[in-house]
RNA sequence: CGGGACGUGGCGCAGUUUGGUAGCGCGCCUGCUUUGGGAGCAGGAUGUCGCAGGUUCAAAUCCUGUCGUCCCGACCA
């Protein structure tokens, strides 16, 4: 690719109509920032067009994410976008799926979804075709665009309804294959990332109803992502905040370590209840009462200053809900004075284990205005169920390596995921192992948001004048800026720099519009190509240009004839 | 879907409280001057004030409805 000769772009015939000020629908720096470098326009909500500069850095997102497939053994392929309902209700997603899915009907009252995902149609495709464990593994994918009717688009290209992704599938024989596999891929995206320039972390994701480790989600760190997260510095550990298991250091209480009752007229939060006792918010334990799908009654306790988490929660007591007001009175119980001593019969007790090892309690005495403190498990009351409860903060402790935690926010880029047999069992997808067994295709599936990393990368990489590309995803790699194309020999040193970096097989865009300078450096900032070559008549007094990194700023004067080479060098070490 | 805000030339906004000739900046067109960080002067074009009803002598402005957009929450590449 690098030697093949590519054409300049005039700037002046390039469709990227820029924007002086800030669209008055963009909040995030990448949605502003495409939308003024001309990048991209708004059609509807969550629909945008991609205009060139735009699609010439998806398509080399595209082909970082092709050539890393295709080099794992992943093939490629395209499916249909429009599939056939008929599939989605053999797989129980016509319904499970929810108003997210773009629903429509062909003109025989036929029913279609807009594929927001397609399992379904990939199971289909191969379950006639891969009969025999032989034929396995196999591991297919697709860049193509999706569909999601998202309660909410925003950000821009960061959710859209329509939007590009990578979609893989593999189908294995056994559990082994499906894992190597999965570690391929999940190497795979570590690297997708590098070479696209996101800083991005691996981290185990809740992987639902099967559990265990098999879904891990690359996560682009940035303050306007929308997933938190909590990391390891030392070891490396990294896990969503939904799902992360740590161990939290708790706080004793005060106290003797006999029970003792105290008098806390209104002190009905943990915060009040915490500095009336001159302890820290972890010293104290927080009661939360619930309501289990089954229509338990629990009482639920957590360190003071942590957090039921609700996605762990619902995986205890499936949908459940807080007590009301009215619950809590039938129940007994007094908001702000709930706690495990003197529980009133009928309600499961559910304890963090963080809590397991502690021996003296501040807790609510389940009578109002009264705290125990010193309230001991086992001697004072009895916990029906230890278990994880807690939302993961910055500062806990790693479940690895014991050091604190780091906390950070992240967009999800991609995602790897082990499914298992869940689709191949709900359509009749099998193929006949070494002893004539019909078994289920034991199936990964493996995402990457192309246009969401595009955003991702822009949110990473900004600044006050625009957006910084990395050289490896940049529309252009090299923009030219004559700054007086009616002067013949900037004209000539324009057109023979521009034919040299061609030759070599580099981007080259040039401002040969009849702009001022200050539009043109303005513009060629904002649209954030990595180097720029200013020919002004100062320089060529000297013989010189001048070389801008868009990164750094750094200028510097460089000689008419050596600029070419040098730039090509800089081009071509940091491609990816 | 709940909560909040907004909809006025291509873009950013004022005008709405208190109804009375639709305005500003940028951009666009023409000409002259200018030319290393979003130029100056002169002239010019561009609006069914989101849409539909209603009140009124009169509606961008008041009322009702509707559509759209953005922000915060619950879901996800």
């Amino acid at each position: 690719m690098s030697t093949n000769r590519t054409r300049a772009m005039n700037m002046s015939a390039l469709y990227a109509p820029t924007l002086k000020e800030d669209p008055a629908e963009a909040e995030l720096a990448s949605h502003r920032l495409l939308l003024r470098a001309g990048m991209i326009r708004k059609q509807a909500a969550g629909l945008y067009s991609y205009l060139p500069l735009a699609w010439r850095s998806l398509k080399k997102i595209e082909d970082i994410v092709r050539d890393e497939m295709d080099s794992a053994g992943a093939q490629e392929l395209l499916m249909p976008m429009v599939v056939d309902g008929g599939l989605w209700h053999e797989s129980g997603r016509w319904n499970a799926y929810g108003p997210e899915l773009m629903r429509m009907k062909d003109r025989h009252d036929r029913e279609f979804v807009l594929g927001p995902t397609h399992e379904e149609t990939i199971t289909d495709l191969v379950k006639n075709e891969l009969r025999s464990y032989k034929q396995l593994p196999v591991n297919l994918y697709q860049i193509q665009d999706k569909f999601r009717d998202e309660m909410r688009p925003r950000f821009g290209l960061m959710r859209g309804r329509e939007f590009i992704m990578k979609d893989g599938y593999s189908f294995s024989a056994t559990q082994e294959s499906l894992q190597e596999i999965y570690d391929d891929m999940k190497d795979a995206y570590a690297r997708i990332c590098e070479r696209c320039g996101l800083k991005a972390l691996p981290v185990a994701a809740d992987s639902g109803q099967i559990g265990g480790d098999t879904s891990v989600e690359f996560m682009a760190l940035a303050d306007a992502g929308e997933a938190s997260l909590v990391y390891c510095d030392a070891c490396g550990f990294a896990a969503d905040d939904e799902a992360a298991v740590t161990t939290i250091v708790v706080t004793e209480g005060p106290g003797d370590g006999t029970l003792q009752k105290v008098h806390t007229p209104g002190l009905g939060t943990i915060e009040a209840v915490a500095e009336f006792f001159g302890f820290p918010e972890n010293g104290t334990r927080k009661s939360l009462a619930l309501v289990a799908e089954d229509g338990t009654k629990v009482v639920a306790i957590v360190p003071g200053d942590h957090e039921l988490n609700e996605c762990k929660a619902e995986k205890l007591f499936g949908e459940y809900h807080m007590m009301s007001e009215e619950e809590l009175k039938e129940a007994g119980l007094f908001k702000g004075f709930i706690g495990p001593v003197n529980l009133p019969d009928g309600i499961r007790l559910v304890v963090d284990e963080s809590l397991r090892e502690s021996r003296s309690w501040v807790c609510g005495a389940n009578e109002v205005d009264y705290h125990f403190t010193g309230a001991c498990p086992d001697r004072d009351f009895t916990v029906d169920q230890w278990a994880d409860l807690v939302t993961v903060h910055e500062g806990d402790a790693c479940p690895h390596c014991g050091r604190p935690l780091k906390g950070a926010r992240g967009i999800e880029v991609s995602q790897v995921f082990q499914l298992g047999t869940k689709y191949s069992e709900a359509m009749g997808a099998t193929f006949a192992d070494e002893n004539g067994e019909e078994k289920p295709f034991i199936m990964g599936c493996y995402g990457v948001g192309v246009s969401r990393t595009l955003a991702a990368v822009v949110e990473q990489y900004n600044d006050e004048h625009g957006i910084i590309w990395p050289v490896s995803i940049a529309p252009y790699e090299v923009s030219i800026i004559p700054l007086d194309l009616k002067m013949d020999d900037c004209a000539a040193a324009c057109s023979s720099i521009a034919d040299a970096l061609c030759e070599a097989g580099i981007e080259v865009v040039i401002d040969d519009r009849d702009e001022r300078p200050g539009v043109k450096f303005a513009d060629n900032d904002l649209m954030g190509f990595p180097y720029q070559v200013i020919i002004g008549k100062r320089g060529l007094k000297n013989g010189t240009v001048e070389l801008k990194d868009r990164a750094t700023g750094e200028r510097s004067d460089i000689a008419l004839e050596d600029v070419a080479a040098k730039v090509r060098d800089l081009v071509i070490s940091q491609r990816r």
